[in-house]
DNA sequence: TGTAATTCCTATTAAATCGATAGGATTAAT
DNA sequence: ATTAATCCTATCGATTTAATAGGAATTACA
């Protein structure tokens, strides 16, 4: 199940990412628009922006802009940022990879092998879909 | 990410599916070869059954067996009872469907249209892959 | 220089979910 | 009868999630 916190984070960022001009686009803003607790949303944006998708003006007209082209920012990226592991398990992760205590032989484990191929269906999408996609209007 | 009891299950079917003979296997057997806390395998095994995928013989040399042949569980069925929807938002869940409170209009939602994506995808797998795949050697 | 507006940071909380355990009721074979 | 198994309900502790609270730090601008 997707979290909140990945789903308000995505949506702020196709906020942000549809927005025009160079002045930055302020929580508040975002929240009302999206419908978005703001202390809530505050702390997604500044997770964003730790993790270096988001960059961030402070004081009076202060507020949150895309680092990168939305084109270059992809789906892969942001949910790794917010929701953590692709993988249904940590055992077929490719970055966050931790052995199961239970079995002995990975190869042998057959939710091992069905997950496997979750994941890299998942990673297909998730890889070629970026902000750029999430922000058009059309979706193909 | 997987909960322990879709894993636990998952692991448990595979067995049932390689036991040979027309005897019911035990709760006990699974849970000792698998290393399963029984308790939490029994409550487990009883959803299996009362979702109608397993089959159970009560008393003394009872256990649990397959309802159907191995070739038809597919995985989208055991995911479902286990895990629960396949989506990762109620709003694109083909049998757990629920409109979100936020959202006005789905179509317009770029958080809707990625996760129509995904779970197009994973079902994809899930629906082509069955027991009979899980409790084969080889795996394609 | 002061005030308002904004991001930044830490801590806390309420509720839900998860993983597991407990204890016995029921059923069937011998 | 006795034994061995499933069946059923309730409970518990730990973790995670979603949200809130309160204020510190920073900046624009009158």
């Amino acid at each position: 199940m997707l979290s909140k916190k990945t789903k308000y984070g995505l949506k702020a960022l196709t906020y942000i990412a549809r927005h025009k001009g160079d002045t930055p686009v302020q929580v508040g803003e975002i929240a009302k628009s999206e419908q978005i607790p703001q202390k809530f949303l505050e702390s997604i944006l500044l997770t964003l922006r730790k993790a270096g998708i988001l960059g961030s003006k402070k004081g009076k007209h202060g507020g949150y802009y895309l680092r990168k082209t939305p084109s270059d920012i992809k789906m892969t990226e942001v949910m790794r940022v917010l929701e953590g592991p692709i993988a249904m398990v940590p055992c077929v992760s490719l970055n966050f990879y931790e052995k199961c205590d239970d079995c002995p032989d990975e190869n042998l484990c057959s939710v091992h092998r069905l997950m496997v191929q979750v994941r890299d269906n998942t990673l297909y999408v998730l890889r070629s879909t970026t902000l750029e996609d999430l922000s058009g209007k059309k979706y193909v």
